[in-house]
This record gives structure tokens, sequence and C-alpha cells, in this order.
DNA sequence: CACGTCATGGAACGTCATTCCATACTTGCC
DNA sequence: GGCAAGTATGGAATGACGTTCCATGACGTG
């Protein structure tokens, strides 16, 4: 009855772990302590493992923050209604405020957002964007084009407005943020900034998504104006 | 005669390092090894100095990596040769492409890119640009809208498409990556990814440079189109 | 020539990603 | 029903890295 098992582990908990659980994680990881949070002790602690468990289920650390920027695009999917009836044009736009809102929330993510164009969720996110471009009178050979340029416009303007959040620190917001760089704009020598210091005070109310929208709305105008009335 | 100063270091160098010095080694390091390339104990070899002097001109890594990519801008703003007589919109472009091709040689700068938009080069680029279009008849109250516009497109576009040949490696060209990423996209499942599949082909043949000027016309045609004629 | 400030070089520290290995559960095969 | 091969786990050990600390030296000022 001595207690000699002391340095046995406990019965080991088989197929508790999965990629699934160890990507989750991770994102929580990220949304609770920012891109500097996710760190693999952190991580075994709270998924009770150690890290060779983790390092089962996934090569690096790379692979699992790419694939943690993946599962974000994908819920920003999910979080998604289908409309029928509506015009492919409002789909788009609905499509790219719901990626826009959803980056917002999870900012860690932006930077990444390029690494990411051959992941899974991030595929379907083009595919839905070309499967609306499909159903407008657009001729086949322009649709590679427009198609991808809404998704490089999308991905990219949305990670550097989200990125900007990150700069301002996690209890800051958007606007602070951006009143804080309308003082430095300010602030320069008006000899040699004579632009810059004459917007600061526009970039003090101006807001990044409504900024966002026009853009895309100008590809989309440039869509109508090719297509002519949509179907 | 005893050589009992064999502890003691060398006669101090004064006035060796500066800030300026400091961020062009990790520039070069960057260049050289990659976005992995830049560590303390390559840079203090590359110096012939100790952790300490440098850090005496650079708070942290981050700064330094944010200083080395504003210095990345600000070449692409030096290799610039200013064109008098040639339109606003030919000189944006020019510096547009200027900027592309910049990031492009040193695209480990890429991601870093929307984190120095308060950066002296980097405000010089918007002022550059803002410059230009305060000599086109656009409306006082649009030039803020419109120059910031020019300046997310350019920045962060080009940030995602020197992102991608990042992820292709050193020693394989951008064209490898897209011939890659082609295949990728073709060996999807063409009934999820209908769209996709049928596009994969023409990923192939497709110039990133191309495609950045064609949005980037489109929003000069915009601009155009609410000035009238250029003066 | 003394004294405070600026600057340097490198040792020491703590954190982190990653590797390695001993262990145990599961499956398939005889 | 047992034995081997593959699958999965937990944690100790390792090495690289960013950062801090401190002893040392050079310069400017009185």
């Amino acid at each position: 009855m001595t207690c000699q098992d002391e340095v046995m582990p406990p019965a080991r908990n088989r197929g508790r772990l999965s990629r699934d659980v160890v990507v989750n994680a991770a994102v929580d990881l990220l949304d609770e302590h920012g891109s500097r949070g996710l760190t693999f002790k952190l991580l075994t602690e709270r998924l009770q493992t150690g890290a060779g468990a983790v390092y089962w289920h996934v090569a690096n650390k790379d692979e699992l923050v790419t694939m943690a920027t993946d599962q974000v695009i994908g819920t920003a999917l999910e979080r998604l209604s289908p409309e029928p009836g509506t015009s492919p044009e409002a789909r788009i736009r609905a499509l790219a405020l719901s990626v826009y809102d959803t980056l917002d929330q999870h900012t860690w993510a932006a930077p990444h957002v390029v690494a990411v164009h051959t992941m899974p969720h991030t595929m379907r996110l083009l595919e839905r964007i070309g499967g609306m471009i499909a159903e407008t009178r657009l001729p086949v050979r322009r649709r590679f084009a427009v198609a991808t340029a809404i998704f490089i416009y999308l991905t990219s303007v949305t990670a550097q407005d989200a990125g900007r959040a990150v700069a301002a620190g996690p209890d800051s917001t958007r606007d602070d943020m951006l009143r804080h760089e309308a003082q430095q704009w300010a602030a320069l020598d008006p000899e040699t900034f004579p632009f810059v210091t004459r917007i600061a005070e526009d970039l003090g109310h101006h807001d990044d998504r409504d900024q966002f929208l026009t853009g895309l709305d100008l590809i989309l105008d440039g869509l109508r104006a090719q297509v002519g009335d949509l179907p």
C-alpha cells in the first residue's frame, strides 16, 4: 500500500487531443493575450498536457498560427447567413463586412492573413466571391481578374486596418489610435509636410470601416460598369 | 611583463555605433538571411560589439525591425528621380511602382509595413502622394479620402504580394510560387470548389505586378472622373 | 585634473520553441 | 489470447534567443 507510484504518470488520456482542439485553444489564447500570448507553456497548461502531445498534432508554431488564422476566416464565413434573393453585389458587400468585422475582433490574425492563401477556409472565401461573380453577366475571361481583385482588396485592406488596431494596444479603441495618430501628424513640421499637417484634422473623425466600404464600392462600381445591369 | 591583461577589453571604440549604423546592419542581415536572420548574435558579430552597445541605440528588436522597414520605404523614395513636366497621375504611378519593386526586393519588410504608418519615411511617402493629389483640381475636402485610399492600396497590396514571395522561399521565384499555388487550386474538389478549380489555369500565367497596376489605374480612373481633366 | 555623462562590450538571466524519450493505449495478426 | 507495430501522450532536456545588468572606458566641462 506504499505509494511508490508518485513518479508514475496518471492514466493516459487517449484521443483527448486533436488538431482542432489544439487550434481552438490557440485561437482562445491569442484572443485573450494578443499575438504574444501564444506560448507552448500556456498552451500545454490550458490543455493539461505536454509539449510532445501538441507536437504530435502540429508541425510547429508557425503552422499553428497559420491554422488559427484560417480558423478565424472560417468563423467569418460561418456567421454569415445566406440571403437568397439579394443581388450578388449586396452579398459580396455583406461577406466583405463579415470578414472585416471578424478580423477586427481577432486583430492578432491580421499580419498572417497574407500567409493563408492556400488554407481551406480562405479558399472557401475566394470560392464564395467567385461564385457570386459568376452569377453576374461578367464575361468568363474577366472573372478571374475581378474575383481576385476583390479578394486581395478585402484581405489586405482588412489586415491593414486591423493591424492599426493592434498597434493601439489591447485596452485602447481604434478611435483612440486614430486620435493619437492625428496628433502626431499635426505635430510634424508644416514646411516639409504641408499636405499631411493640413489633413491631420480630417484623420481625427475618420472611420476605417467607412473607408473600407468606399473602396469596395469603387471596385463594385467598376464591376457594374463592365457587366451592364446585373441579372 | 607578464600578460595579466588578457581579461582587459581592448580600447573602446567610441562613437563607432549610431542608430543609422545599427539599422543599416539590420537591413543587411534581413536581406541576406530573411525575416529569421536578424538576431542579436549575428548583429553584434557583424558590428563587432556587444548587445549592450546595440541596446543603447535601440529600445528593442521590434523597434529595430520597424525602423528597418521604414528605411526600406525610404530607399523606394530615394531611387525615384523627379520627372518634372509629367502629369501627377504618371508620377503617382511611378512612385507606386518604385515602392512595389523595392518591397519586392526586401520581402521581409512586407508584414511590417502596416506598423510603420507614423514613421518618418512612410510619412514622406504619404506627403508625396498628397502633394501630387493637391496638384490636381480635386476639391480640398476630397483630398484626404483619395490620398489615403491610394496610400492604403499601395502599401497593403504591395505587402500582400511581397508576402506571397516570402512564402515561396528564398531560392524560388515568384513565378514558381504562382505555379505551385495554381497546382494546389487545380487539385481541389471540383464539387465544392467549382469556381477556384476552373480559374486555376489562369493563375499560372498571371502577373502580380500587372494586377497591382490594374487596381491602381482603377483608383486613378475614379480620381480622373471626379476631377474632370487634369491641369 | 577630477567628476559626471555618454557609450561600450560582454557576461548572466529567463523565456521560449523544439527535440527526445519513456510510457501506455489501440489495432491487427497469428 | 498474446505479441508486435503503429499511434498517442506527458514531461524532461536542450539550445537559441531577447533582454538586463554591470564593470569599464572615453569625452566634455569646471
